[in-house]
DNA sequence: TCCTCTATGTGTATTTTACATATAGGTGAG
DNA sequence: CTCACCTATATGTAAAATACACATAGAGGA
């Protein structure tokens, strides 16, 4: 995994999470439990948690990040992971790589237009069809399926 | 997998080339080679064919395409593969899907935008660290066996 | 003939993910 | 005190997904 140099593979997942888990370990040291929040307000609905620990721990293994027990606050001991130098040439590797998956995402969305003219007038029988128009407020109601 | 009610899990990769191949079938039927190229044309630089072909059988397992035999062109016969009405469907859960991704990506660039502030100046030689320090780990992950 | 391109698959080991479970300290309620 | 709940880290493991190798076959050209 980490998928290294040269053969930056286009296909995400575990690959999607790293960048994010590298950029925030940029800022500021966290530790597991903080990241697993921090990474849930980005969008991570579902990370795992033994498996982002044990990702961590992977990391630390590679040399992406650094770790050290943080004993001071109240609560259980904290492994708090730090980000390294290798680390860091990973990140802008991995940013790369996330401008590819925008593109992608910004052609398929263009494409994905033409289908909603094409497709949304006859479907209006099924299932009540959002508007999609740049109302952006609404939002919420798109849970049907 | 496709995975079929309402649980539409945060987390890429299969599910990110699945949109992709339902947008293309909505607009015309196609083979699963035509599809491949047309995948990689889209950015997807490492498309399994051989994963390909197990996952448009799944596809058509799961009612999402439809497929039959084409011998009328030259070269050896061709599976055409088209889209169903539950596959309409399932395009425009997984585009929801896709959106969030790219607001996951947007908020990335932001931050990432004042991460290279920071660390750019101070790392603009950045070969030398790339070099030092982890060979042996850029050589097991990723790609040993 | 042999090579290459098109086209569709199977076999399978490894990797990744999902889900369950274990441990343990701290806090507040009753 | 006991219990529930939150924080915090971690392991076990079955299932799913992926990577990589390989098989088959038609058609066209050198």
């Amino acid at each position: 995994m980490v998928n290294n140099d040269s053969n930056q593979s286009v296909n995400p997942s575990k690959n999607f999470v790293l960048p994010f888990i590298l950029l925030l370990l940029s800022r500021v040291s966290l530790h597991g439990y903080e990241l697993s929040q921090k990474l849930q307000a980005f969008g991570f609905k579902s990370i795992d948690q033994g498996n982002l620990y044990r990702l961590l721990r992977k990391l630390e293994a590679d040399e992406l990040v650094s770790s050290e027990w943080d004993t001071s606050g109240n609560g259980p001991a904290k492994r708090k992971y730090s980000i390294t130098k290798a680390g860091i040439t990973y990140l802008r590797g991995y940013a790369n790589q996330l401008e590819t998956y925008q593109s992608m995402l910004d052609q398929f969305f263009s494409m994905y237009s033409s289908f909603l003219e094409l497709y949304i007038p006859s479907f209006s029988s099924r299932d009540s069809i959002e508007k999609k128009s740049n109302d952006k407020r609404r939002k919420d109601d798109g849970k049907e399926k």
